[in-house]
RNA sequence: GGCCCCAUGGUCAAGCGGUUAAGACACCACCCUUUCACGGUGGUAUCAUGGGUUCGAAUCCCGUUGGGGUCACCA
């Protein structure tokens, strides 16, 4: 068979000699240990916190290896591509301050570029001819039918699916077949002619699971398709060898087609960068579990996190706990220090999948939120609310002097102990509401009608907008007294049966006429900033 | 089904041949309390299973079971 002149008549035209590739190319100058690394996602568009996990362990990864984390867009299948895709995962990962130093629509380095794969179909075209040449990679003219019909009898005949060894019909095909089918006009794919056997297992090490066996490939891969597109995994191979990545963080999924990568490279005489393949973010779904998935789970996505207004350090804090076992304990130690100090390590990551646990990044959540001055949690509400905030909510920004007074108040800033009400910007919206209207009954009275009236009459009766906290909370004590509570906690603690209950319960019927709601800071200084009239018309709403 | 990965409380997990098997979230109780919160203290709860190896196993080996992933001209 002369290979020659099958490349030719498959991809005809001169290509570039592969060493110039090489020269245009080069391996980066980069000082030793520093890690390159990459995002290489399809133009979905979409993006969720499965995403936003690797990408954190990419950049942390780059970055602290003073390293390079550039951004390739992996856009060989146009049914995936979404308009505007690059822009969205641009702003999401913005979102939560992963930078790219180079990479689509990035600026920077140029050198590797182009980074859409689309426009770096001469590279591949020039390596798939190559492979033709040497034999190592074949027409192969069956349809689509004919696939699926093998697929079938192989599940038939209980044997491995796919295009292999005796299977792998077009491996054989004469020249004169070759050339008549060409010569019909029939479509081809081109693929890879593999030497390996899986019964050979390899040893392989992983920067993240260790040691692995792995089989060697059989399978006869596409590696460039009708369309004359190569496939992801012969991009991957001339991508990663080309940009000059030294490290590739993915997901586990990646884990069963290592294989195919691994005869690639070796087949185009590259050096092949380390991998880690990281678990994935898991998901409960009834009774089992399963890996984070972009149909099923559309609330897991990150604009879902914007939407909800989640705080992005905290988010970010969250992924670094479950992506690094050490980090929980070293944040605790180090609250002050830049979450880039801390010294990443692939090694640390987990074997095994995580499920995701919302209670534990909600607890995160309120910490972080906790530890904003006023005017920083001005801004973050502003920025949510500009964006996702009701015309009500944008106006609660107006008076800039109130709305700090207010989150001074909500965050219990100047008080001994900061208060911890919220997670996230649309939460905090709501828990501060009742400072600009009554909020609708959210908590029930947990008293008969006649008690509550008679508690609210007499507190009303006492009530001097000009009393200071201790005077006033004297004046709840008393209304306590006259209405069968007890005034003092300990005493109702000794003796609750000679009481309807205790000062609290007073203190809670209060604070729900004037709120609405049982849970509110320091419910005397409410009534002060609310004014005597507001105070006393929203108490006597409730008679 | 074949192949590969994984296995410590409800969840995230420390542990690397000898520990009372850390810690965090959640849950419960109590304490603090000028109410709501915050905070503090304590508690419930884990080494999937069967065999080895060893004086000694959560830790090493093998089997079993269970969970996950993957088997495209998708990435």
């Amino acid at each position: 068979m002369n290979y020659k002149a099958l490349a030719e008549r498959l991809l005809p035209g001169e290509y570039p000699p592969l060493e110039s590739y090489e020269e245009k190319y080069p391996p980066r100058n980069l000082p030793k240990g520093a890690e390159v690394t990459r995002l290489a996602p399809s133009p979905t568009g979409f993006i969720h916190l499965g995403n936003l996990f690797a990408a954190i362990a990419n950049e942390r990864i780059a970055h602290q290896s003073g390293g390079i984390l550039y951004l390739r867009i992996e856009d060989t299948d146009l049914k995936r591509k979404v308009d505007g895709a690059v822009e969205a995962v641009k702003n999401a990962l913005r979102y939560f301050d992963i930078k790219f130093d180079e990479g689509a629509e990035i600026g920077g380095d140029d050198t590797y570029a182009p980074w859409y794969q689309r426009q770096r179909a001469e590279i591949y075209r020039a390596f798939v001819k190559h492979l033709v040449e040497e034999g190592r990679a074949y027409p192969c003219f069956c349809t689509e039918e004919e696939l699926s019909a093998l697929r079938e009898e192989q599940t038939a005949k209980k044997e491995v699916t796919g295009y292999y060894g005796k299977y792998a019909k077009c491996r054989n095909l004469s020249e004169e077949e070759i050339y008549r089918n060409l010569d019909e006009g029939k479509p081809f794919v081109i693929r890879l002619k593999s030497l390996g056997n899986p019964e050979n297992k390899r040893k392989f090490r992983d920067e993240i699971k260790g040691d692995i066996t792995v089989p060697e490939n059989d399978q006869d891969v596409v590696i460039l398709k009708s369309d004359g597109i190569p496939t992801y995994h012969f991009a991957h191979a001339i991508d990663d060898h080309f940009m000059r990545t030294t490290l590739v963080i993915r997901g586990e999924e990646w884990l069963a087609s290592l294989p195919i990568h691994i005869e690639l490279f070796e087949a185009l005489g590259f050096e092949r960068p380390r991998y880690g393949h990281n678990c994935s973010l898991m998901k409960q779904d009834g009774e089992s579990r399963r890996k984070l998935s972009k149909r099923k789970d559309p609330e897991l996505s990150l604009e879902f996190y914007r939407k909800e207004g989640y705080f992005a350090r905290a988010v970010k804090v969250y992924m670094l706990t479950l992506l690094n076992s050490n980090f929980e304990e070293w944040y605790r130690k180090n609250p002050e220090a830049p979450l880039e100090s801390f010294k990443f390590s692939a090694g640390k990551m987990s074997k095994s999948g995580t499920l995701f646990d919302l209670d534990k990044l909600n607890d995160i959540s309120k910490d972080e939120l906790s530890k904003l001055s006023a005017e920083e949690m001005f801004d973050f509400l502003k920025t949510w609310a500009d964006e996702y905030g009701t015309e009500t909510q944008k106006g609660y920004f107006v008076d800039r002097e109130k709305m700090l007074n207010t989150l001074t108040l909500c965050m219990g800033i100047g008080g001994k102990k900061r208060r911890k009400d919220f997670t996230t910007a649309s939460q905090a919206m709501e828990f501060i509401k009742f400072f600009f209207e009554r909020t609708p009954q959210e908590d029930e009275y947990r008293c008969d009608q006649e008690t509550r009236v008679a508690v609210l009459t007499s507190f009303l009766k006492k009530y001097d907008p000009a009393d200071d906290g201790q005077t006033w909370f004297a004046k709840v004590k008393e209304t306590a007294a006259e209405n069968g509570f007890a005034a003092e906690m300990k005493e109702y603690k000794t003796n609750p049966e000679n009481y309807k209950g205790s000062v609290a319960d007073v203190a809670e019927i209060l604070r729900i006429a004037t709120t609405g709601r049982a849970n509110t800071p320091d419910l005397c200084t409410i009534q002060q900033i609310l004014g005597e009239k507001e105070t006393r018309a929203r108490i006597k709403a409730q008679l």
